[in-house]
DNA sequence: ACATATGGTCAAGCTACTTGACCATATGTA
DNA sequence: TACATATGGTCAAGTAGCTTGACCATATGT
């Protein structure tokens, strides 16, 4: 492969990851939350039992004072609650409320959307082999383009 | 496809996107270049004829003004010049200077040395098609994950 | 000729992050 | 036990990189 070639990889990777993640968040707005991408990527962490503010921080890759701010922010817009962790009292666990499952089943509904837009182009069968290439070139890296 | 595994392509696609973008920076600024991720992204627009600031926003996903304070950066630090555009005496044709390509290439030696690492793990043509399928889903979005 | 569109910059403001300091609790070690 | 150190979390302040708004110069259409 040649050089620019590798630079172009990365460009379309940048180009999808961004026009999916654009996707999603427009479907999420549509659908009457409010919110930004971010939001989605921690629910898929938070989901299904919680998670601390450093295992967010962690999954997002940024700071864990970052990743409290966010929760914060959830908090305040009633998406996630902090509650006392079971086992360790340092700790404090944040769970999804109610208006959070339903936000994101919203991001999983758009979500769909957008990738059902490239079946239509690949194939559903050619998405799924798509996906599996990526989870295992990037199987738990942080959930962030960071650029 | 479930909807969640909707949401689980997204992930894999923004962790992949992040770390070759990673690599890539980290590669270029181990070669000596005084840089971030976008700078790699501009060179690719402003190669090999140059591009005009509001092309280069365009591409980049930003306003003008934003990419203006790019070329700024740019410019201060040596990488690319303004010029009088040869057809368009409002717009400015900005240009690599010799440094500037000197970046370009570390930034494509670095692209190619993050990818062979997943040519290890896939196996060069697997990353081939695996670039080929992104670049028919996202062929002209602009390079700017944006979350 | 004039109205409108386009390329570019300047200035100011803001969002989402960072670093640094700090407290509370947990864990390892003598 | 007592103490040292590591870890989870928050508060506060600073900042990079973007935005919006205003504006000028040049181009284009009528």
């Amino acid at each position: 492969m040649q050089n620019s070639e590798a630079l172009a990889l990365a460009a379309a990777l940048l180009a999808a990851a961004g026009e999916l993640t654009r996707h999603i968040n427009d479907g999420v707005v549509a659908r009457g939350f409010d919110g930004r991408p971010a939001y989605g990527f921690a629910f898929t962490r938070l989901a299904p039992d919680g998670a601390t503010v450093t295992e967010l921080a962690t999954h997002l890759g940024v700071t864990k004072q970052a990743a409290s701010q966010l929760v914060d922010e959830l908090v305040r817009k009633g998406y996630v609650e902090r509650r006392a962790h079971p086992a360790d009292a340092r700790a404090r666990l944040v769970v999804l409320t109610g208006r959070g499952w339903e936000c994101t089943r919203a991001a999983e509904e758009a979500a769909a959307e957008a990738v059902r837009a490239w079946s239509d182009v690949l194939g559903e069968g050619e998405v799924a082999v798509l996906r599996d290439r990526l989870v295992r070139i990037a199987p738990h890296g942080p959930i962030r383009p960071t650029w």
